[in-house]
DNA sequence: AATGAATGAGAGTTCATTCAT
DNA sequence: CATGAATGAACTCTCATTCAT
């Protein structure tokens, strides 16, 4: 009991938060939302279910910024991306190459926004940064610029992301071996086929 | 009292059964599965929440078997179609209209089985007749007969999926107004561009 | 379990809420609502804990509603008892006998109106009929028609009800021994001499 | 941070003591013992929670130091006052305007005594001084000597306490503006009323 | 003395499931 | 087959209390 307490006391107040986020997230992935207790995760986080408490409200909130924080700042991230790039074809590779890296990163985080993506969506409002209107936008931008054929905007929006996402699905599902990374070239270059059609 | 008695009497045990799976997938589909009770259910079928029971033996049951069933059903749908056609790309086209088709007809079921994947998927076992199973066994098969260039079928069967899917999830989120079935043609003619890459 | 299903299957419907009322009630009293909790309200009635919450949507529900009804109808009572007589020496007596066959034949449910008066009274509407009002109310007409010396009517409620409610004060903490019923004559003795005043 | 620090080293310790009295005895007015918390007290107070455990071992012990130690006080101050006067009606008339002198200094803290008496009550022994007991005892003996008619002492002192007490939650519960220093004379002649009676 | 993050027992409440009718 | 009151395990969340600093 004074050994507990002792790591208690030692415990970094910032790696606390940082322990129930990693935690939960990693069992919100494999077993769902729904189906992990605060027990399960404060057992597995090694921290009393008060603790938890102390840094998020509720388990529904805990559950919603994982995700809208993680959604929010990668929809940023490829927003900041993409500008620095000057044409559609760059801004298709660099965005596709930032979704593998950031799968081959944290896969855990990765399929959590994407697994959870129509759990939350429901509290996803129009003005909050999103991956699919970024993309939507600059696609539609390369149109405008004639680099591509017209078309309709959210459908080829749609087609590239699930392009992307449907590899990282099969991925999640260990249907397939190879790094995100190591597929880039081919997701882009599918991805570009789409465009051009 | 004794009128609801009658209505309930007259009902028929076949469309009791209907009334429960309607109201379920609609439910499932609109709130998650565990965010919907089974007085949920029971009260917005309008029958009583033991009545449940008489037809499936948990919950948990209730949503494998709408899951499994249909997704077995489409399955072997889909295994059927494409034997009616001797090129990949015949087979290719069949099966995204077909994907079309089953969408257009009954949104809340496929928004059931495309949604709810991740959930039951833990359940799903390897012999059980798979979309996803049949989609790679004939991409693989055109590739062998020279219709397409040789790559990664397992990859090239997860960006033909996503390019329809992800379609489909556009559509659901009401980002997209057209019907698949007027999409089929540029979805078949992404599909088919990614394949040919 | 067998022995216990059929007890509780035999149960009428109507007696399960009545017990609640019974056993909440009397532990409400003899510990407090806060220190009282639902598991000792359904184990001292021999009912699971979900029981409770088929009659009461909380605990602090079934507090105010256990306050609520019976304090309302009590008022009501006084209402209409103080109607059928004409002076207010009538209407006083009427009263205070009335006050004292009330905690005589239910000193429980008397003690809960009596006790939990200042925790509910939050709660306590203007237009819910009130044993104050009522009381100040004629005391006031009696005085209109010079039955009493003029005074303040809130004042002169207070005191009589004041007399009359120590007594029963008394009697809840067991200095007092006699039914109130017995001192009846007494307390409206002493509650007419403070009307003379 | 330093300068809020440099505040907390600078309180002076008799001071914290006092606030944590001072804010829990109105908190617990108007919320309720049960219904404060700790977290509720010391932020109100402007304290750590920890800081409140270094002057009480325990919320329920705040508690009833506060009421205890007050209750006493009065009763003492009750028992001494009386002694200095000889007759009962002179007694009668001091009691009743050290109570309303006491409730108009201090009401948060009288209405303390007041509403909390039954929850507290339970803890109350027979050999702590007790205003009631005082009240009862001086009835007594004015009745041993002849200055009121024979009657139940108990009863007596009830119905006085009553007269006092009633008019005491009236003003708490808002129903009279007049201070009860005011309405002192108006008490007494009540009181004495009754006890002629 | 004062702090406040951490604790964990225990509270209120939910809800899938049962079963006598 | 249908009913729905009753069940109780299990959940989320609260909060008095501790203790290293």
């Amino acid at each position: 009991m004074s050994e507990h307490s002792l790591m208690v006391a030692m415990r970094d107040p910032k790696y606390t938060k940082e322990l129930i986020d990693e935690t939960a997230l990693r069992l919100f992935v494999e077993k769902g939302i729904a189906e992990t207790t605060i027990r399960d995760i404060s057992s597995a986080a090694g921290i009393a279910e008060g603790t938890l408490y102390r840094h998020y409200v509720s388990k529904e909130h805990l559950a919603w910024e994982l995700f809208s924080k993680n959604f929010t700042a990668f929809a940023v991230e490829l927003d900041q991306l993409h500008r620095k790039h000057d044409t559609l074809k760059a801004k298709i590779d660099a965005t596709i190459r930032h979704y593998c890296t950031f799968f081959d990163k944290d896969p855990i985080l990765f399929s959590y926004l994407l697994l959870e993506l129509h759990g939350q969506l429901r509290k996803v409002t129009p003005d909050m940064p999103n991956p699919v209107t970024v993309l939507r936008r600059f696609i539609g931008e390369g149109m405008a610029r004639g680099e591509i054929p017209r078309k309709d905007r959210e459908i080829a929006a749609a087609m590239v992301l699930g392009v992307v996402l449907h590899v990282a699905v099969s991925k999640v599902y260990g249907r397939t071996k190879q790094s995100l990374t190591a597929l880039a070239d081919s997701i882009v270059a599918a991805a570009w086929r789409v465009l051009e059609a």
